[in-house]
DNA sequence: GTTAGTGCTTCCAGTCACTGGAAGGTCAAG
DNA sequence: CTTGACCTTCCAGTGACTGGAAGCACTAAC
């Protein structure tokens, strides 16, 4: 098939799957005229990448990932401890994310908002 | 004073210092040698920048923030605006990174985790 | 047979906010 | 006078795409 029906069936941009040929992710052969021909067996790949990065894996991560889904003798183990090390990277993000909602909030709080000019968010900014 | 001072002072590297320079965010005057010299008023929009973007906030927004802290007949609500504004992303970005948190642990559950292959967090990946 | 329109190709540049490094000028201490 | 820290500019790289231009390839309609 060609890129853009393989673009409609992964749910990736055409752009995106012919980056991910540069950098070595998927290998297409090529049609007589020139065209990308992916197989059932690339579509599979892209599909994978498409999930795997929605998940937030990085693409070195997605590489190691389809290495071990291509692995058949592969340990669980690693897999496991892929997911679970992204779990604790989402936890850090999380937890960064509240504490700025937290100040931010805090000095939406004290801005009254109104047209007048004075306001703590300003002034806290400004560190004064 | 120079770039090393304020860079200590600000909290900000000297690379990153001059790139807000480049990008039109702070203009020191040069010494007779050709240093960048750092006024206290420089000082304070490093300062201002480096708490901004410290909460979150892009360059532009940055950049918006500064010529409000500058603007002296500003509306605190044009200030708070943002800060909401910012708080909403936020938001979304706890959502979206708690959800991902919640499919990737589900399935990290799910897997064994030993020297075996079969591999639920694989299996789902793949999309059998 | 020609034309229009869509899809494919490559290549180059831009995004965001820096960061690293090379090559070279300047300054203060010993 | 040398050493070493600090400063300068310029160029390139990061991650993961994304946009756009220029130019083939294919299909359907007229």
């Amino acid at each position: 098939m060609n890129i853009g029906t393989a673009a409609q069936k992964s749910g990736l941009p055409a752009k995106t799957i012919r980056y991910y040929e540069e950098i070595g992710l998927v290998h297409p052969h090529r049609a007589e005229n020139g065209y990308r021909a992916y197989s059932d067996a690339d579509l599979h790949r892209l599909r994978f990448l498409q999930r795997s990065r929605g998940l937030g894996f990085s693409i070195d991560e997605c590489r190691l990932l389809l290495s071990l889904y291509e692995n058949d003798s592969r340990a669980s183990a690693d897999v496991k401890e892929l997911a679970l090390a992204k779990i604790g990277e989402i936890d850090r993000k999380i937890a960064e994310l509240r504490s700025l909602r937290k100040t931010l909030s805090a000095l939406a709080a004290n801005c009254h908002g109104d047209d007048r000019p004075d306001c703590p968010i300003i002034d806290d900014l400004a560190g004064t």
